[in-house]
Parts: structure tokens; sequence; C-alpha cells
DNA sequence: AACTATTGGTTGTAAATGTAACTAACAAGC
DNA sequence: GCTTGTTAGTTACATTTACAACCAATAGTT
């Protein structure tokens, strides 16, 4: 029954950021996962779109720091549902534009709004200091390392 | 080319929140994967032991926020590495008190070094103030709910 | 033009995860 | 003792993900 009362997982940054990360995804999911079936990863590729207008996989992938193979198939997953088309550039036929859909541009308004919400109820268990201090934080923790 | 200037995904914390997680927990992979080629899951188990001494996976599962498949799977795996073993109680044979072994420990050991200098490694990119929001916060967020 | 390298993207396969169904041990009511 | 319920843990199967190999289009070199 040894103990190690100097070290806790909860002091571990890591450790304690995955399971912060985990608890609010899982919270948020249930406003989103069951209304469209969407997995996370077409969900932020949708994201993406929305926020800043049509681009390729490519850029998706690095703006995100998601794999290709990830966006590849997540691409092809909202392409069946009818959020997006793709549009091949005859330029360089490698690049396709990736577009959302008028339906999804509405899922998108509509996801877009039940995320703030969900933003501000999170913020509102903290002051505007903590939140402002926080959200620095987490960025520059963020660009430590994108995975690729 | 429609933009959405006002919702900006870095300002939605969970997707944040799960890039600043995915940075680190990448980042510190490299102290402890390519070495013992532990998943993360056993890892967590290993950490949890190695902090507050024996228990039962049980305790585990409610302390870490782990479902017990992937704890059962974690431990089974961490049997075969010898890094713990598993003892029946005689006064209920349903539970099993995982205890490290000699190999277990030292692994622990090695690891919460690792794990000590990384966190303030990172703790060093800002103030102890801003450590302390950090820290708060992340905690609060954890409580929203722990995945079962 | 032919040859190699690079880039954008897809596909195949193996490992990891989530979910549900299951087993075994015990507990409680009758 | 028998039935029903609960708890700890495992197993089976279906999804998801990661990693590597692959293909097709273009760029760069000779």
């Amino acid at each position: 029954m040894r103990r190690n009362p100097e070290f806790n997982p909860q002091d571990f940054l890591p450790y304690l950021l995955n399971q912060a990360a985990e608890a609010l995804s899982l919270e948020f999911q249930r406003h989103y996962r069951g209304q469209y079936g969407m997995l996370r990863t077409e969900w932020r590729v949708l994201f993406h779109l929305g926020c800043y207008g049509d681009m390729t996989a490519k850029e998706i992938c690095d703006r995100a720091g998601l794999h290709k193979t990830k966006v590849s198939r997540a691409v092809a997953a909202l392409q069946t549902k009818r959020i997006l088309t793709r549009r091949e550039l005859e330029r360089d036929r490698r690049h396709a534009i990736l577009q959302l859909t008028a339906k999804g541009q509405s899922v998108f308004a509509e996801l877009s709004r039940a995320a703030h919400a969900f933003d501000s109820e999170v913020r509102a268990s903290m002051t505007p200091e903590e939140a402002k201090v926080l959200h620095r934080c987490l960025i520059r923790i963020a660009g430590f390392e994108i995975g690729k």
C-alpha cells in the first residue's frame, strides 16, 4: 500500500488536460452527435469550411492539424451526407476545392450556434480574467507541436 | 469563399482544449512510449497504482474516469509485461488487488521523474499565476462529467 | 521528351476503442 | 435452498484510428 504523495496525476498537465478535454468533448457531443450522426473529425472539417470558407483538403490538414487520411475519409463521409461537394481545379487536377452545400451551411450555422451557447455556458463557470488566462495558456500549449 | 470571422475554432473551448491536450500528449509520448511500448491507458493504470498504491481495477476506473473494459485490457497487457500482478481476495473472489512488481515500480519511478521534468518544462512557459489559474480551470472543467 | 521527385489524395490492413452481451461471485428476499 | 439482483471483470464484435503503401498529377532536371 505504498503511496507517492508528492506526485498526483492531476498535477501532471498532459493528464489533466486530457481529462478536461475529454469531459468537455463528451459533454458537447450530446449537442451535435446524435443530431447528425457525425464523427468528431467530420465535424471539424465542417467547422473549418464554415469558418474559413472553401479550401482544399490539404489546407484543412494544415490548419486543423489533422492527418490527411483522417480528412480524406471525413470528406468522403460528408460528401455522401450531402454536406459538401468537391470541385477539381483544372489548373491542377490534384487539388479539389471543398465547398459546403446549402445543407452543409445550415448544419454549420446551427452547429456554430450550439457551439457558441455551449462555450458561454462553460465560460460562465469562470471569471473573465480566468477565461482569458486559460485561453492564452492553451493557445501557447497547442502551439508546442501540432500533431501532423 | 465565405468567411465567418465572428467564430474561430480556436475560440471554441472543447476544440482548443483538444488541440492543446493532443499536442502535449504527443510531445510527452516521446518520453515514454518508445521506451516501453506502452499504450496511454496502460500508462495511466501504472500511474495510478504508482501514485496511490495497490487497488482493484474498479477503483482505477473510478479514480481515472476510465471504462472498465479499457482498464481490463490495460491490466492484462501490463501483466504480461510483468509490470503488475493480481492477487485475488479470498474474502470476495470478484475483487483482485493490483500491485506493481519491482519492475513496475522502477518503471513508474523513472516515468514519474520524466513526468516531473516535462511538467516543469511546460510550466516554464507561463507565470506561476497563470499556472495556478490554468490548473484550477482544468480541474473544474474535468469535473463537468467524468466519462464513465 | 524521358526520369526522378514531390505533392495531394486514397486505400489496405492492423491495432485501438466503444458498446453490449456475458460470466462468475456474492447479497438479499423469500 | 432457490430466485432475483448487483457487482467486478472479461469477451465478442463493430467502429475508428494509425501507419504504410499506393496512385495519379505536376514540377524539375537533363
